[in-house]
DNA sequence: ATCGAATGAGACACAAGAGTCTCAGGTAAG
DNA sequence: CTTACCTGAGACTCTTGTGTCTCATTCGAT
């Protein structure tokens, strides 16, 4: 795990999430270092964006772990899911803005591992009595990431700075 | 109105909002012309897009039209709007989807104008205890357009057919 | 049948970005 | 101090997409 491959992979992050069509000239200049040492690092644009968008779902991954959503009350859980996530509102406006990473099993695999266990949680809600049950859990799933991404666009264009959560 | 323009322009929509990067070949190719008289057709790859973004745009405020927004039960209007807006998801995820075009001042405003259009008819629907007054009116007007897009993407990718509405 | 306008096909120059390479300068470890 | 390694800067080639042009063909109207 090297540090810096990864400092350099955030700021790749914020640079494209921003504008997805950005050259490797401005994302090295924007991470600080050369368009050479841009290509040492990563073999090309495909391996940066790939490995950015790695990046990002592990992150969005450990949020969810760090959520614990398996246990206790639902909407509790959904709340710490929520405060737990919108800090990385970012990383999942960037997956769903980069389409072309979903042709991608790896990545594709990982994000539907994500949804599923989101979709698990409303559907446990629902089982218990705690949530609606008009809505499938997999499209309030759906609805969720939209959400966060909407969020993530939304922080991106300076109209929301502390987000909060409210949910349902 | 010219319809063979606008024929090009909602093929062209349908091409971009599911590749964003797709050459003006492929748009022509999709289209059934030849590059060359896509080229007589729109100066330009920017005159392209823009045109494209303002026809999905027109189409979006057509749509809301429609739904009469601002008469009867703030419910049954919410129900309308979903009904009208929903088979222009499409429209929505390109507009979303295409930053770009909200540098144009043109766009940028007629998107606020229906932001503001519908954050009213939240508003209405708040002031008449119809709906919980929690969240501002201008959040579920965004949220609103973030799930109509992300309708959008899941239509594109294959994941919906005949979406419906349902709301609150 | 003829004329005219629009279209398609292809060639062309131009620009931008990606990827590779070399070389000079700086830095840390010995 | 010296050496080995890493980095930045710049040049270079190659590819890709854009925009423009020309010319032959086709389609429709008269």
């Amino acid at each position: 795990m090297a540090t810096d491959r990864d400092s350099v992979l955030l700021t790749a992050l914020g640079v494209l999430s921003r504008q997805p069509t950005a050259a490797m000239d401005e994302i090295a200049r924007a991470a600080g270092i050369s368009r050479a040492t841009l290509h040492r690092l990563f073999p090309g644009r495909d391996a940066l964006v790939h490995e950015a968008g790695a990046l990002a779902m592990r992150r969005m991954s450990a949020a969810l772990d760090s959520a614990a959503l398996d246990q206790g009350d639902p909407v509790a859980a959904v709340r710490r899911l929520a405060e737990a996530v919108i800090p990385e509102a970012n990383f999942a406006a960037f997956l769903t803005g980069e389409g072309r990473l979903f042709e991608d099993d790896t990545i594709n695999d990982a994000w539907e591992a994500m949804d599923a266990r989101v979709a698990a949680l409303f559907l446990r809600g629902q089982n218990s009595g705690a949530f609606r049950v008009e809505l499938p859990a997999a499209w309030l799933s759906e609805a969720f990431f939209d959400l966060l991404a909407g969020v993530g666009w939304a922080v991106q264009e300076g109209r929301l700075a502390p987000a909060t959560a409210t949910t349902r």
